[in-house]
DNA sequence: ACCGCCGGGTGCC
DNA sequence: ACCGCCGGGTGCC
């Protein structure tokens, strides 16, 4: 019976999978041995729609033994996830089922009498299967193990499903019993509506808030012996990106250590062997931000290298010394016979490190090759670089060959057509660094060079691509397969951990993704980014307040002190929150002008006493009258100006709308600090003032002209005399604050426009029309409120930005600043911070730089969740306490 | 005995 | 695998 099932296999197959063949596998532990084990990205029966995925929906799952362990590596512990990897070309069993860990190694096969059942159902698209081993301590079964197999299948073919599954014998536990199963593929399927394409506008979101806020990106210098241009700002910041990404040793996203374990806390596989660092990433880009320059720039270290750059220093490269080490002889003539002297190489010697291999290979489509020739030619030095070109007409088949270059570029034409010939030399290189350009052409669709590309071999592995995604999500799944990113390189993990959740609308998949290409890809899009424009310059103009003022202020400073000090004696300084803040709040206005803080403000000891505001609601009240008239803030749910101002408890504010239906929907937890909250935490806002701006401008009348407005006034007049036509913009969080300045600046003779958060979109985009309106000549000043000027809008009319007060959050000034300094501006930039001297302004500019040096240092340490803008620690050192 | 039964070899697909 | 299954050895009580 056995024999007769060895004849069936196609012969063209036996060689590859004769019995010797197959004991060598098996009992051979060298790491090469499993390099055909590699699991190629696509199977050639499962090339078409991905679609049914995401119309799937559980039917329910069937018990089946994990079996053959013995003959396999790969370990699991259970309570985890493992991947089910069909494999036709099985030459016992064409209906074999592999399963892999989170490691991609193989662990064993699903019994053949579950396999023959399920595998022509997965060949037909007819259903998606995943794995769940529940546990192994209770069944330490050392040659099988029971794995949970759930059932995906559309809803109309579930009956079918059913059917044929009880027919092959087989149990499948079902939810629908419950009515629960039918009710959920319901939901799912209402929300598929707009599933996949709303969220991948949002894949990279994460990407450059990361960049932004995190200030991850720590510019690098090519070596000059290699690259004679000079690279723009974001080129040198791309090229410590990429360095950093070859350099970090540091454990890939959703791994974590603990107590000498690691565990994947996705598929909750653990071991104590550390997984493998990921040397390279998604280099994502938008077209025409020189990431071919930027390449090079890469490749120029390999040769004149090393971290004499500002680049973070870390770990010894090439975690795989000893396997490329055996090769040596390889090494030897490869590069011995190289005349070029090469200081670096000397220096690795010394310190012993693994200088093997330094070629690397770029594929790109036939129509891209001449570009990278002609960067090749206009940026680095000549004779420098190595160039093979491997494609069209002769080609090397001697692999010592192509290692005497520092670059082989090729095509996947190219590579394609050497798919089944065993002994090109691309496949055999083992390369320092591959380089998929124009990666998007390898997409899923694409099986042949998917599947090519994935087999090579090398250390480092890059996809550029202007493009990451252009048929939806999906098609990442397929630079994850390239990269090696384990698990998601196998695609039954991408499909239960990515795909899956994301067609079904759970905002799981949408973060997992957002968290994965936010550690491993670089994205920054043309209009963002600083390709030549004029320089930019940033001061700081510090204020002395006059003798007035700073006795205001100090007494003030003084008062606010001791109510803090004692919150903080009696520990109840966050249930006073919001007291806090509105202490801290009325300081800095102080700072600007005594006027935003009335008389009968001007004490906190009277009004605020230590219990907390909530118990309180008239001064809850007073607290959202302040807040109203004074900072200028967005409703976060909406992300635009509150309407029907809601504060709640913990003094968040919201939109009325906007909270009572988050409140409906999800648990009754504050979406900012996840304090609980239910309706009656709500407090309404009193009506906004109608004709605020009336009076407020006989405020003004009526007052002087505080320090900080006139020290402004002088920088803006010494400006005008510079250049009569300077457009400016002055920046304020205090709406009242903007509103004072159009008297004394009028008066001066400037022409004023403002921007706030009171206005109409349409009055808006009338008012930053006429900003830069040409023919709106002589010195203006645009007054704005940065949450006013939502992104996207333009500034660039202006040369000169006032920041009037500090923001907490340095990325939100720097925000402002990218309104005037973005593509478009032809003027050099000048941004003047103004501060007030020994004053709590001077205090936040220090947290502002305290939080960025936090985010440089440990960026990995991404924002916690119950992570406030201000926290205790902070509230001290505001206060000087 | 074209059976039953015994006990060794063996073990994924 | 302390199982099941296979197939050879064996054969009254």
């Amino acid at each position: 019976m056995r024999v007769l099932k060895y004849f069936r296999a196609p012969s063209s197959l036996r060689h590859r999978s004769s019995p010797m063949a197959q004991f060598l596998r098996r009992f051979s532990s060298s790491p090469m041995a499993n390099e055909d084990e590699f699991q190629s990205p696509v199977e050639p029966s499962q090339q078409q729609s991905q679609d049914c995925v995401s119309e799937s929906y559980l039917i329910g799952f069937v018990i089946a033994n994990i079996v053959g362990l013995k003959y396999y590596s790969g370990r699991i512990n259970g309570r985890e996830m493992v991947g089910l990897v069909r494999e036709p070309l099985n030459v016992y069993d064409n209906n074999a089922i592999r399963v892999l860990n989170t490691r991609s190694e193989q662990v064993g096969h699903i019994e053949r009498t579950v396999a023959a059942v399920l595998a022509p159902m997965i060949d037909s698209h007819t259903i998606v299967v995943e794995g769940i081993v529940p546990n192994t301590r209770s069944n330490s079964n050392r040659y099988r193990i029971p794995c949970q197999i759930h059932v995906f299948a559309k809803l109309e073919a579930s009956s079918t499903v059913k059917s044929t599954i009880s027919r092959g014998g087989l149990v499948l536990i079902s939810e629908s019993d419950t009515s629960f199963g039918l009710s959920e593929a319901v939901v799912v399927k209402e929300q598929m509506g707009n599933g996949d394409k709303r969220s991948v506008d949002k894949i990279f979101k994460l990407v450059d808030e990361n960049v932004k806020l995190m200030g991850k990106l720590v510019a690098a210098e090519p070596p000059r012996e290699v690259i004679k241009s000079e690279l723009f700002a974001h080129q040198k910041e791309g090229l410590g990106w990429l360095l950093h990404r070859e350099k970090s040793g540091e454990l890939p996203p959703f791994w974590e250590e603990k107590d000498g374990e690691f565990l994947n806390t996705l598929t909750n596989y653990r071991s104590d062997k550390r997984p493998d660092p990921l040397r390279g990433g998604v280099f994502a880009d938008d077209m025409g931000l020189g990431k071919t320059l930027t390449l090079l720039s890469l490749i120029a270290f390999d040769r004149y290298g090393n971290a004499s750059t500002s680049t973070p220093t870390e770990e010894p490269l090439d975690g795989e010394g000893d396997k490329i080490e055996k090769k040596g002889k390889k090494r030897g003539r490869g590069k011995s016979s190289e005349s070029v002297t090469r200081k670096k190489l000397k220096t690795d010697d010394v310190v012993g490190m693994n200088v093997s291999q330094k070629t690397t290979l770029i594929v790109c489509p036939p129509s891209v090759i001449s570009a990278w020739i002609t960067q090749l030619e206009e940026h680095t030095v000549p004779g420098i670089l190595k160039v093979y070109m491997y494609h069209g007409g002769e080609r090397t088949d001697d692999v010592n060959e192509l290692m005497k270059y520092d670059i082989v570029l090729t095509t996947y034409g190219t590579l394609a057509v050497e798919e089944s010939w065993e002994d090109s030399p691309v496949k055999k290189m083992e390369w320092l660094r591959i380089i998929l350009d124009e990666a998007h052409t390898i997409k899923n669709a694409n099986a042949q060079q998917s599947r090519v590309v994935c087999k090579l071999k090398a250390s480092r592995r890059w996809a550029v691509t202007g493009t990451p995604i252009q048929n939806g999500s999906f098609d990442l799944y397929s630079l994850m397969a390239f990269l090696r990113f384990e698990p998601f390189s196998i695609k039954s993990y991408w499909q239960s951990l990515i795909q899956r959740p994301l067609g079904q609308g759970n905002k799981k998949g949408l973060s997992r993704l957002q968290v994965l290409m936010a550690t491993i890809s670089l994205r920054r899009t043309k209009e963002k980014s600083l390709i030549g424009l004029p320089p930019k310059t940033v001061e700081t103009c510090y204020v002395e307040l006059s003798p007035e003022e700073r006795q205001l202020y100090d007494h003030m400073e003084g008062e606010a002190k001791g109510v803090v000090q004692n919150l903080i004696n009696n520990g109840s300084l966050m249930r006073n929150y919001s007291t806090v803040l509105s202490i801290i709040l009325r300081l800095r206005q102080l700072c600007d002008d005594m006027s935003l803080c009335p008389p009968e403000l001007r004490s906190f000891t009277t009004s605020t006493s230590v219990e907390d505001v909530t118990d309180k609601p008239e001064l809850l009240q007073k607290l959202v009258a302040a807040l109203q008239d004074g900072e200028d803030f967005d409703c976060p749910i909406c992300i635009s100006p509150p309407t029907n101002i809601i504060i709640t408890r913990c003094a968040h504010i919201f939109c009325r709308a906007c909270i009572l239906q988050t409140l409906q929907r999800s648990k009754p937890l504050c979406p900012l600090c996840r304090g609980s909250l239910t309706q009656s935490d709500l407090y309404n806002a009193p009506p906004p003032p109608p004709d605020s701006s009336n009076t407020d401008g006989e405020d003004a009348k009526s007052s002087t002209k505080s320090s900080k407005v006139s020290a402004l006034l002088s920088l803006l007049m010494a400006s005008r005399q510079e250049n009569p036509n300077t457009k400016s913009v002055v920046f304020s969080q205090f709406r009242k604050m903007l509103l004072l300045l159009e008297t004394p600046l009028k008066a001066a003779g400037f022409t004023i426009l403002r921007l706030d958060g009171a206005m109409t979109v349409k009055k808006r985009t009338q008012v930053i029309g006429e900003f830069g309106n040409p023919e709106l000549t002589g010195p203006v000043v645009l007054l704005a409120s940065l949450k006013a000027s939502g992104t996207g809008i333009n500034l660039t009319a202006a040369s000169r930005v006032y920041l009037f007060d500090p923001w907490w959050n340095p990325a939100v000034e720097e925000q402002a600043m990218d309104r005037i300094h973005r593509i478009g501006q032809k003027q050099e930039v000048k941004m003047i911070r103004m501060i007030a001297r020994n004053s709590i302004e001077e205090r936040v500019l220090e947290l502002q730089q305290k939080k960025k040096n936090l985010a440089n240092e440990a960026f990995k340490r991404r924002q916690k969740k119950d992570e406030r803008e201000v926290n205790v620690e902070d509230v001290v050192a505001l206060m000087s306490l």
